[in-house]
DNA sequence: GGCTGGCGCTTTATTGGGTAGAGTGCTGAT
DNA sequence: ATCAGCACTCTACCCAATAAAGCGCCAGCC
C-alpha cells in the first residue's frame, strides 16, 4: 500500500502487465514482450530499466542473467491489493452454481457439493471447513445401553444434525432409567445450549430448594460426558490431484509435504480459522501462509455464514501462479451461496 | 503351478534370488550377482542360459540389451505362489498391533487405527473398508419433525451403529404421532432385520386378521423410506503419500491416475469387493488388478471376519517391487486382529 | 551333455565441447 | 528521459567420445 505511492503509474502498469502475462503462460517475461504488449509505447531498453528498479524493489526476479522476470511473492501482492482488474461472474454461471448447491438436502451432502464445485471450476483443489456453530442447541437427546457400563447417547443437535457417542457410566442402568434420563433431558433443556447443560451444576439446583433426585443427577451427569470436547473441527477437501498437474508444483518431494498436509489436516485448519475473523475474500500467496508445505502455493479463501454468524471458511488451493481475477470473485460469489444453501429453510 | 513342474529346482532357485534381489534394491539383476549370490555355484555364463530359458517363459524381462533381468508380473506370481519364504511375525510384534487396535471403543476408530497401522508398518498405503454386515439389525428407531414434510430419521443397528437420514413424507406429522410411529416400530421390529422392515407387506397382517391402524401404516412406510437404500461402501485409506516416495511410481500422469482412483472410490471397492468372497491372503500384481492407474502397483489384501461372518477387506497397496515375504504375513495377521476387534464384547 | 572362459556386440550413462537463442546491462547519442 | 546498439551471460540443445555393464554366442573342457 504504501510502495504503491512511491511508484508512479507507468512502473505499476509494467508490473501489471508483466504478472498477468506471467500467470497466463507460465514464462518469464522479457523486455521485449512487455514493449509490445503493454499499450505504453516505449522500448524495450526503457522497460529494461523500469524493471530493474522492480527488481530493486523486490516486485519481481530473475531466474538467471538472461532470462526474463517473474513475479516475487510481494510483487503478487501488490498486483493481487492494487492493480487487480476482478472479473465478475456472469449471473447465468451464479444461477448454475446455485442450482447445484441447493439440489442437496444435507448439510454435509452441501458442503460436499460446494467443495467439488470450487474445485471443478477453479480446476485447482477445493477446501469447505464443516459449518461450526458458535451455540449448539440441543434438540434432542436418547441414551441406548449396551453392555455393562457403556452407554450410546444419540444428540441432535441445531434441528438436524446428528451426533453419537459411547460413555462409560459408573454403575449400570437399566433401559427404563435411561428412558427417564432422555426424557428429564429433553423436557429441560431442549432448546437450550450445550454449553449450559455442560456447565450446569445441579447443587444450584438444589441450592433453589427444588427437588433433585438421582435420576435427574445421573441424567445431567451423562449428558456432560456426552457433551463433553465439542465435535472436532474437519474440512472436506476435493480435487487435491487436480494440483499434481501443475509444473511448478511438480517436484515429488514438495508434492508429497503437500499431500502429507491435507492428511495431518490440523495445519490447514489452523491456517483456514485465521480466514474465520476475517471477512471476504482472503488471500495467502506462497510462503505468506507461514507453511512451508504451502510455499509454491496460494491460497484464496473467503469465510460463509448463516445468517450473519459466520460458521466456516471456504476456499481455493493452487500454484502461485493462478488467475486470481477469475477465482477471487468466483470464492466470494460461492461462499455467500454456500451460507444461503445452508440457510434451513 | 503348472509352469512350476517344466522348471528344475534349480532354475527355480536362480528365479527367486533373482526377485529377492532386485526387490531388495531395484536394479535389473545380471548374471554376475545371481552368480555370486545364490548358493548354487555357477558361473555367470551358466546363469545366463538359465536366464534366457526363464526370458523365453515370460518369467523376467531386460529393459534393454545391456541390463540385468527385471522379473515380469508372471515371474512376481510363480515367486508369491510358489517360491516364497514368508517370514511369519514376532509374537511381540503381535500384541503390539493388538493393543494399538483394542485401544479404541467405537468401530469407526478401529477401522481407522487399522488403516494406519497398514501404512505406518509397511510405509505404503493402507486400506480397510468398513464392515459391512449381511443382516443388519434393528436396534432402535426414532423420528423427529423438520419442517413441513421433512422428517428426520435415526436408527440404531447392530448394537451400536447410528445411521440418521431425512426423509420426505406425503403429510405433516406432530411429534406426538411420530413418537407414537417409533414406539411401534420398536416393539414390532426391534431385533429383526431392516430387509424384513423393507418387505414387510402391511397388506398381509391386515389379511391376518390383525387391527392396523393408519398410524402403523405410516410408521412402516417411513422406516421403509429410511431403509431404503442400504449404507454405502465405504473404505478409509491411509499413508497414499507414501506412494509418492517410490520411483517405480514417480511419472506424475501414472500416480495422478492412481490418485483419482483413490478418491473416485468406486474402483476400488469394486477391486476390494472381489477379495471378499475368497479366504486369506489375495494378492494383485500389477496389471493383474484390471484397473490401468494399478498397473505399476501392488495390492495385497486379506478379508476380516467378525464371528465367522466376512464383513469386510483390508489391505496394503504400493509398488509391485514390494517385500511380500513380509507384507503378506502382516496383512493376514492384521485382518484377524481387526476381526477380533471388531467383535462387540 | 552340461559347464565354463573368452570374445565381440549392444546399450546406457556420463562427460565435455560447441552452438544458437534469449535477454540483460551498459553506454553514448538524441 | 528515451532509445539503438553492442558486449556479455546464461540456458538449452545437440553431438561425439568414452567407460561400464551385461548379454549372446562359441569353442573347448570334463
Amino acid at each position: 500500500m504504501e510502495k504503491n505511492l512511491n511508484l508512479n503509474e507507468r512502473t505499476l502498469h509494467l508490473l501489471k502487465t508483466l504478472v498477468e502475462h506471467y500467470i497466463q503462460d507460465g514464462q518469464p517475461v522479457g523486455s521485449r514482450v512487455l514493449s509490445k504488449n503493454s499499450n505504453i509505447k516505449l522500448s524495450p531498453a526503457t522497460i529494461r530499466n523500469v524493471m530493474a528498479d522492480l527488481e530493486e524493489l523486490g516486485l519481481i526476479h530473475s531466474p538467471h542473467t538472461s532470462a526474463g522476470r517473474v513475479p516475487t511473492v510481494s510483487g503478487y501482492r501488490l498486483f493481487v491489493d492494487s492493480l487487480l482488474t476482478v472479473k465478475p461472474l456472469e449471473s447465468n454461471q451464479v444461477c448454475q452454481l446455485q442450482n447445484e448447491l441447493i439440489e442437496a438436502d444435507n448439510a454435509t451432502d452441501i458442503v460436499n457439493r460446494a467443495s467439488k464445485l470450487l474445485s471443478e471450476v477453479t480446476k485447482m483443489a477445493g477446501v469447505v471447513t464443516l459449518p461450526r456453530r458458535e451455540v449448539l442447541c440441543l434438540r434432542h437427546i436418547e441414551f441406548l445401553p449396551l453392555s455393562n457400563t457403556r452407554v450410546l447417547v444419540i444428540f441432535v443437535t441445531n434441528e438436524q444434525e446428528v451426533h453419537n457417542k459411547i460413555i462409560h457410566t459408573t454403575k449400570k442402568f437399566t433401559e427404563a432409567e435411561l428412558v427417564q434420563a432422555a426424557n428429564y433431558l429433553n423436557s429441560v433443556y431442549s432448546g437450550r445450549s450445550l454449553a449450559e447443560v455442560r456447565e450446569s451444576v445441579l447443587g444450584e439446583l438444589q441450592q433453589q430448594q427444588q427437588r433433585v433426585n438421582q435420576g435427574m443427577i445421573d441424567a445431567v451427569n451423562m449428558a456432560q460426558m456426552a457433551f463433553e470436547q465439542p465435535p472436532e473441527d474437519d474440512y472436506v477437501l476435493s480435487g487435491e490431484t487436480n494440483l499434481m498437474g501443475f509444473n511448478e508444483l511438480s517436484d515429488m518431494g514438495h508434492l508429497k509435504q503437500l499431500f502429507d498436509a491435507f492428511s495431518q489436516k490440523q495445519g490447514i485448519i489452523h491456517l483456514l480459522d485465521q480466514c474465520l475473523i476475517a471477512d471476504g475474500v482472503q488471500i495467502y500467496i506462497g510462503e505468506e501462509s507461514g507453511y512451508q508445505a504451502f510455499d509454491q502455493c496460494s491460497l484464496v479463501t473467503s469465510s460463509y455464514s448463516i445468517n450473519d454468524e459466520t460458521v466456516g471458511v471456504l476456499g481455493v488451493i493452487g500454484p502461485t501462479r493462478m488467475a486470481y481475477e477469475k477465482i477471487i470473485p468466483f470464492v466470494d460469489v460461492t461462499a455467500k451461496l454456500l451460507g444461503s444453501a445452508l440457510n434451513p429453510k
